[in-house]
DNA sequence: TATTGTTATACTCTATAACTATA
DNA sequence: TATAGTTATAGAGTATAACAATA
């Protein structure tokens, strides 16, 4: 499931010396983050291939999702919402709004923020990203079980 | 508990024009990949401070654990276990050498192969750093409670 | 003084492609 | 021809520090 697991190293065709039967993970077995790590890069690898269409990261889309869910917030809102540099957030909002799908208002309040805005553009591709997020999802959920799935997900988002 | 989750925005000292209650993660929260992020995140966090005084990143460490547990073990071997690439490997390697943690020996079997080993100081960093991880796992475990603890660890090694 | 958005820097990670030497 | 290790490159992500405008 994780990335490279599915293809294990060849061994030598011919069985080298060593036999070796399979590679042990040593103390990694019982590492909760050295599992955590592989199944996110696999889901996010899932992610990107869904949505190579629109060409949008995991970031992106996390971006465009809490916009569309607040607008008008402010970049530092958003950044400490996300769990991401302000410094990042610039960038990822420079691209964005690049490809028109976002923009940044002054703020009527406090004239050292941004009003942050979909536009209609970006609310069109918010909401087929999130048609593609969700078979993306589905898919999750069939390889993991249902009620893993739910299991999962309610313990993590638990700790967030 | 996910790395800038604990402080949240400001929202303006005087509560701003919209008085937003607090910033909605939108369609995220249904999100079984958001959330295992975050956890990832704040896993490699703690597991990057305990382990300042070795400066071993959990990349590195991974790489030690398996070269210890399986030594003689070529390096298509190692990156295919671990999940990465060879030519990323490849760096790992070389800083771990230089800093005489590791030695790449050649093959008997197959002059194209490297036997990769640990060198005895090589050995003592593991151990010492197995201690560590061994603290940051404990951490982790008071932290989510030993149930949830061994319930997700159970869950996720089942999909690697 | 503190905060917001910004720029700049450096290092790591990821994803490729291409090269060499061996098989 | 295929594989193992290597080099090189480009794009993201991460972690800082510093700056101008505003509060």
């Amino acid at each position: 499931m994780a990335p490279g697991t599915a293809v294990r190293p060849t061994e030598g065709k011919r069985a080298g010396k060593r036999a070796a039967a399979s590679i042990s993970l040593g103390v990694l077995d019982d590492r909760l983050g050295y599992f955590v790590r592989r199944l996110q890069v696999w889901i996010f690898q899932d992610f990107i291939r869904r949505l190579s269409r629109l060409d949008l990261s995991p970031a992106q889309f996390s971006v465009i999702v809490v916009i569309g869910a607040n607008p008008g917030l402010s970049q530092a809102q958003l950044a400490a919402t996300l769990g991401i540099e302000r410094a990042r957030l610039v960038r990822l909002l420079h691209r964005l709004e690049q490809r028109g799908l976002t923009e940044r208002l002054r703020s009527s309040v406090d004239g050292r923020r941004h009003a942050l805005e979909l536009t209609r553009g970006g609310e069109k591709v918010l909401a087929e990203a999130t048609r593609l997020a969700e078979q993306h999802e589905n898919g999750l959920k069939e390889k993991l079980g249902a009620k893993r799935h739910a299991m999962l997900l309610e313990m993590l988002r638990a700790l967030a």
